[in-house]
RNA sequence: GUGAUUGUAGCUCAGUUGGUUAGAGCGCUGGUUUGUGGCACCAGAGGUCGCGGGUUCGAAUCCCGUCUUUCACCCCA
């Protein structure tokens, strides 16, 4: 058998303290604001069943699901024909029954549709837990990364939309990040547009590519409408009302304006219009953070209402997080009209950007405060007894697990930044010598003194 | 899934047009200091050059495959 380096698959991280100490202040933060406002934390198993995954993601998603085999001897469960056919769609659902859940959505809606009954709607719930992709790995993207979700389930309320905008800007207030801005639109201003310049079937087509306005620039974009069969008039109105600056509400007024003229519902405008007098009411500073943005599109999504995405003001490089309004989210799962609304925090992105901005706390004065220098077996129940002692009365104490030469001992203790370090007196056994690693300032002290003065230091 | 890119000591990296025994810094171990850490000096250990195949008298170096890394696209957090 041949040696092998050890190594992870593709796209996969190992935490140290460090980072599970940044994640969990991150999450600590999060959590705070979202009870603060009603919301209670789920958690649902990593494995769904691939049925319900594929029937969720389509045909585009299911080269990112990850499939597990079925156990035991799946091969005897096939016939040899599936196997000889070229098309692997049908042997599939034969040997893999299982996936590791792609996103938080597809657990909440079939939790919801389960449990829907013993549910009080609205149900507002919030889960930070792992997920899984089988995409190829690149800057900022892995296989298995957090995902942080809240959503307000059963109620068409624009009370969620303020709510949910409250809960964004607390939340990033808390975390010390305040040159933020929401982007907000309403996805049914989009699909007016459209139908407007007479292109309702290329909704999908169309929010795609002004979705990338940001990337690759307003004049890339109408090139590429252009070369699909979008009029020249057409693409200098939607270019003006994109770029139309002024406060919300002329922003608003504008797109209002345009959609009278062509006799559309306004309602989508009105609601954007009445969720910003809300934040207003409650407070001006809050609706300064949101910016009207009619080119937001949020892919190809499920959403069907007002939609939002968190990005820095001033510097590139992805959106903090995103979501917004869905009205089929459990109608798969045979229970109709549940409205909801959701947001996702982008975990990653946001300690990214923590971490360069050093908004998160070190790990220097985690671990271990005092180390008891081991003296061999014969200074064991003096030694042993005294960490009992310290231990007990919540010092966080460790003995050195070796009775090696003591400046190998002293050595562990600076490289783990113990700043205490305990030795026997060579006189009595009822003194300790205390060693302060910082100045290595020596004091001898009884066993109560000892703990007197660490608990004071500590 | 498409197109590029990367891989040499524990870590970060040198390594000439293919040429004897593959180097440095940091880290590690030991010593100067035989019970007192950081600093300094001295010494030492540690590599089948990602893996497999090919070209060649000879390959870390050139070619092919494969895995891995990073990046762009698709899509997305």
């Amino acid at each position: 058998m041949s040696i092998q380096k050890p190594m992870l698959p593709k796209g996969v991280r190992d935490f140290d303290h460090q980072a599970i100490l940044y994640r969990s202040y991150l999450i600590k933060q999060c959590t705070t604001v979202f009870q603060k406002y009603g919301f209670l934390p789920l958690e649902t198993p990593a494995v769904e069943c691939l049925a319900l995954l594929q029937q969720k993601y389509g045909e585009e998603g299911d080269q990112l699901l990850f499939k597990i085999l079925n156990s035991g001897d799946f091969l005897s469960k096939t016939s040899k024909g599936d196997w000889l056919n070229t098309d692997h769609k049908k042997l599939l659902p034969q040997i893999a029954e299982k996936g590791l859940r792609y996103d938080l959505t597809l657990p909440l809606a079939r939790y919801v549709a389960t449990h829907h009954h013993q549910l009080t709607f609205p149900f507002k719930r919030y889960q930070i837990q792992p997920v899984w992709r089988a995409d190829r790995p690149q800057k900022g993207r892995y296989r298995e990364f957090y995902q942080c979700d809240m959503d307000i389930v059963g109620t068409k309320s624009l009370l969620c939309e303020v709510e949910i905008l409250l809960i964004i800007i607390h939340t990033f207030e808390s975390l010390g990040i305040q040159d933020f801005k929401i982007q907000l639109n309403h996805r049914k201003i989009l699909t007016t547009l459209v139908k407007i310049i007479e292109h309702a079937d290329k909704e999908v087509f169309f929010c795609a590519t002004i979705d990338k306005i940001d990337k690759i620039g307003m004049d890339n974009v109408c090139k590429i409408l252009s070369n699909n069969h979008f009029s020249t008039t057409d693409i200098q109105v939607l270019k003006n009302l994109f770029q139309y600056t002024g406060t919300h509400t002329d922003q608003l007024d504008y797109c209002q304006q345009y959609f009278i003229e062509n006799q559309q519902d306004i309602r989508p405008i009105q609601d954007l219009q009445k969720i910003l007098q809300h934040l207003e009411m409650i407070n001006p500073r809050y609706s300064a953070y949101i910016a009207i943005d009619y080119t937001l599109a949020r892919g190809l999504s499920y959403y069907t209402g007002p939609i939002m995405e968190v990005v820095l003001t001033g510097e590139q490089g992805g959106s903090l997080g995103g979501g917004g309004r869905y009205d089929h989210l459990t109608e798969n799962f045979g229970l109709k009209d549940t409205s909801g609304i959701g947001f996702s925090f982008g975990i990653e992105r946001i300690l990214h950007v923590m971490e360069a901005r050093k908004l998160l706390p070190k790990a220097t004065q985690q671990g271990t405060q005092v180390l008891v220098i081991n003296d061999g077996l014969k200074a064991y129940p003096i030694i042993l007894s005294l960490m009992d002692f310290l231990s007990h009365h919540a010092v966080a104490v460790e003995i050195y697990l070796e009775a090696v030469r003591l400046k190998k001992q002293l050595n562990y203790a600076h490289k783990k930044n113990i700043p205490y370090v305990i030795m026997l007196h060579d006189q009595s056994p009822l003194f300790f010598v205390l060693k302060e690693m910082k100045n290595g300032q020596q004091t001898v002290y009884t066993k109560e003194d000892l703990l007197h003065f660490l608990c004071a230091k500590i």
